[in-house]
DNA sequence: CGATATAACGAACACTGTGTTTCATAGTGA
DNA sequence: TCACTATGAAACACAGTGTTCGTTATATCG
């Protein structure tokens, strides 16, 4: 029932190949056959399984849990992704700087920014908030914040532990959200 | 003393089209033989010029004067350069829209950030903030929350208008702001 | 274990794009 | 007018992509 061991040995290596190049090179001087030779893996195995460079890229996608969390949203609580998810990032240090850093792929952070953007729309909605133009508009400023200071922790602007990434995001965002729900 | 007009002529045929291509294409798909193509201007003669297609990229920035506001930054008043600058934005919508856009190349955009980091960082210290770690991570939340409303325009995702965006803006992050400086 | 399916290999291929060179031509500024 | 130099055109080596095909290796299942 489960996949021949041979693909799943053949994905890992050139996931893990990708991974290891992109944090030697940056994933835009990464060529597909820079990826097979360090995977050794031949040039028509890599078609068999990708098309793209970047699908190599985004099915490790998968494989970084952190990006959906558990919503564990206590009630009353805002954002309460934003500690967990940081220091996710933090432990999975390695991955997530190849993925999302300065050398990472684009799509990436855009995909990420999406899944964000779900969580937060999500909260401000369970806090009281009217789905509407203006909300969009918050979302995005908060999406914006949290993910400046993620990108800033990964490209090593900031030295800041995760509890402290948590605690700014919190105080540059939260006042502004509670004003705008308490009075739409 | 001025210069050739040919290297004037060819330079400006050069940039047209990149942004022209742009607008069709998404800048990744943009080749170095469109452009030419397009310009109607020798292979030689592009490399005369220009290095790389990014170079012809950046030297659009020059052209760009919004993102050298006018400091005038009015002493309470934070963020000054909010609204202008949506203003400015959507006179250039062409412009923008294929430097800044989804399409648009990333290298403009992390310049982008710097200015308007730059920008916020002076309004927070001329407030009355102390520079701190603290103060670092919270311009790049602000800075994060602005990139993030210009980016959703520049893609469409929003139709509000350069007040709108400026309200929003200060909606989301004044009062985040003005807790933290007031008690450091 | 053995038979069958299928994954992987490796080499060759056409194709696209890059960046350089060379030389004749045409436009420019003094 | 005249010296200067930007341009255009063509050809080049080079690097990377994505495909094809016959052969070999190795899972999986009976």
């Amino acid at each position: 029932m489960s996949e021949d061991r041979r693909v799943r040995r053949t994905r890992r290596l050139i996931q893990e190949a990708l991974v290891a190049l992109i944090l030697e090179k940056g994933y835009d001087a990464v060529t597909v056959t820079d990826i097979i030779d360090r995977a050794d893996v031949g040039r028509s195995t890599f078609y068999a399984h990708f098309t793209h460079k970047q699908e190599v890229l985004l099915s490790n996608l998968d494989e970084m849990a952190f990006l959906h969390p558990t919503p564990a949203t206590d009630a009353g609580r805002l954002f309460a992704f934003s500690l967990p998810m940081f220091e996710h990032v933090q432990e999975q240090e390695r991955l997530v700087r190849a993925l999302l850093g300065r050398h990472g792929g684009g799509p990436v952070i855009a995909r990420g920014e999406q899944m964000i953007a779900e969580l937060v729309r999500g909260d401000l909605l369970a806090a009281g908030g009217r789905s509407s133009a203006a909300l969009d508009l918050l979302v995005v400023c908060v999406v914006g914040a949290f993910m400046g200071l993620l990108r800033a922790w990964v490209n090593g602007e900031t030295t800041a532990t995760p509890t402290e990434l948590d605690a700014a995001f919190r105080a540059a965002v939260e006042p502004g959200v509670r004003a705008i729900l308490n009075r739409p």
